[in-house]
DNA sequence: GTCCAAACGAAACGCAGCGTTTCATAATGT
DNA sequence: ACATTATGAAACGCTGCGTTTCGTTTGGAC
């Protein structure tokens, strides 16, 4: 396989006739729309090709595998939503609007579909992993730790807190809730978990 | 597609040539050794006909699909440990001790790779989700209910805990370690994430 | 012992879908 | 004009699922 970068169209200098860039959208837009619909199980780069009228080559041009895709249209998504929160109702509520924009994403068709079809692959796909990670994960773990930090220098939780658990313990039984006990990710659940980390944390 | 019985053998009354055991647990035993190496990705019931010595056709004579074979081989490793925890040692150490043994079987090559492998099909396959929830993951909540429980008896945990949360902030990270951010399952970090939910339900 | 019903094996099939290759054609910068 | 690259169309090889067909085997029932 020839060595291409990932997850996002690459550009070369100059010569040779240039790319489209509304095919990359066209191509994108199926993507997604097809995510949506069926998930990643159900995403066929002939179906991609098909509803985007672009030729299997084109695509294959631009990235490299069907989870490639599937995680740049993840990407063109969570690109969509990048408001910062607030902070000024304190801690426990800022927690509680962002984990509560999480899983409204996550409990949409499109965004919680593509993750969960992508998680498999993270376990094989080691690019696949790094890109999910670096590019997805490490935001939500970012904004969750400056809500936590942030909350410590404001007093309401202490001093010597162990940040990366309390990470873990905000955003894994969000996780584990969407892909291993099915049970509902509502808001009210997220008030439980907040209170406790906060309760944890003082 | 006929009803067929999911996740096990099934039998029936009596007429006809019986089935041999043994052909079942070469099947299971195949398919142990396959997940083992390779995950459920590369688990091919080709594959596991020819390292069993048996015709592709008995096995979808006894499983419904790739899946069902793979749940059926994880449902036989878990058989194999359902040790109870001593609770002599206090709350504490018997979530410790409890949580480290899970780890041990997720950090093994075979059943963390059945897990993972499986995830992405719980949101697809329903009877899929169910058995694995029925048979495999209710054991887990089970036991650590059980253990703060016990810990609320003793006193020493508070009487009002919010049970259901704190099972969610226990195997929570947990699999989100697993499946999601990558980060090692350490002996270490069941340290701190009990001790994290010990000062909560205090 | 005969008969029946089901198990088993072997082989082939249809189908989907991935990723590739080939070739002709279109567009751009130099 | 020319080199260079993008795009489209079509076909290919391959893997692997789940099914079908058919001949053979094996046990229980009578």
């Amino acid at each position: 396989m020839k060595a291409r970068r990932l997850f996002h169209e690459y550009r070369r200098p100059s010569p040779g006739r240039p790319r489209r860039s509304s095919t990359g959208h066209a191509i994108l837009k199926a993507t997604r729309e097809i995510l949506g619909r069926s998930g990643v199980h159900g995403l066929t780069v002939e179906g991609v090709a098909a509803r985007s009228g672009v030729a299997k080559t084109t695509i294959y041009r631009r990235w490299r595998s069907k989870e490639d895709l599937a995680l740049a249209a993840l990407l063109e998504v969570i690109q969509e939503d990048p408001q910062p929160v607030r902070h000024t109702g304190g801690t426990r509520t800022a927690l509680s609007t962002y984990l509560g924009r999480l899983i409204d994403n996550l409990n949409s068709k499109l965004y919680g579909r593509i993750v969960r079809g992508l998680i498999s692959d993270l376990g094989i796909d080691v690019e696949l992993a790094r890109g999910f990670r670096e590019r997805v994960l490490a935001r939500r773990v970012a904004a969750v730790r400056e809500l936590l930090q942030r909350g410590i220098e404001r007093g309401e939780l202490r001093r010597d807190l162990d940040l990366g658990i309390a990470v873990d313990l905000l955003l894994g039984p969000i996780y584990y809730r969407l892909l291993i006990s099915g049970e509902p990710l509502s808001s009210a659940f997220i008030e439980r978990l907040v209170v406790a980390v906060m309760a944890y944390g003082r």
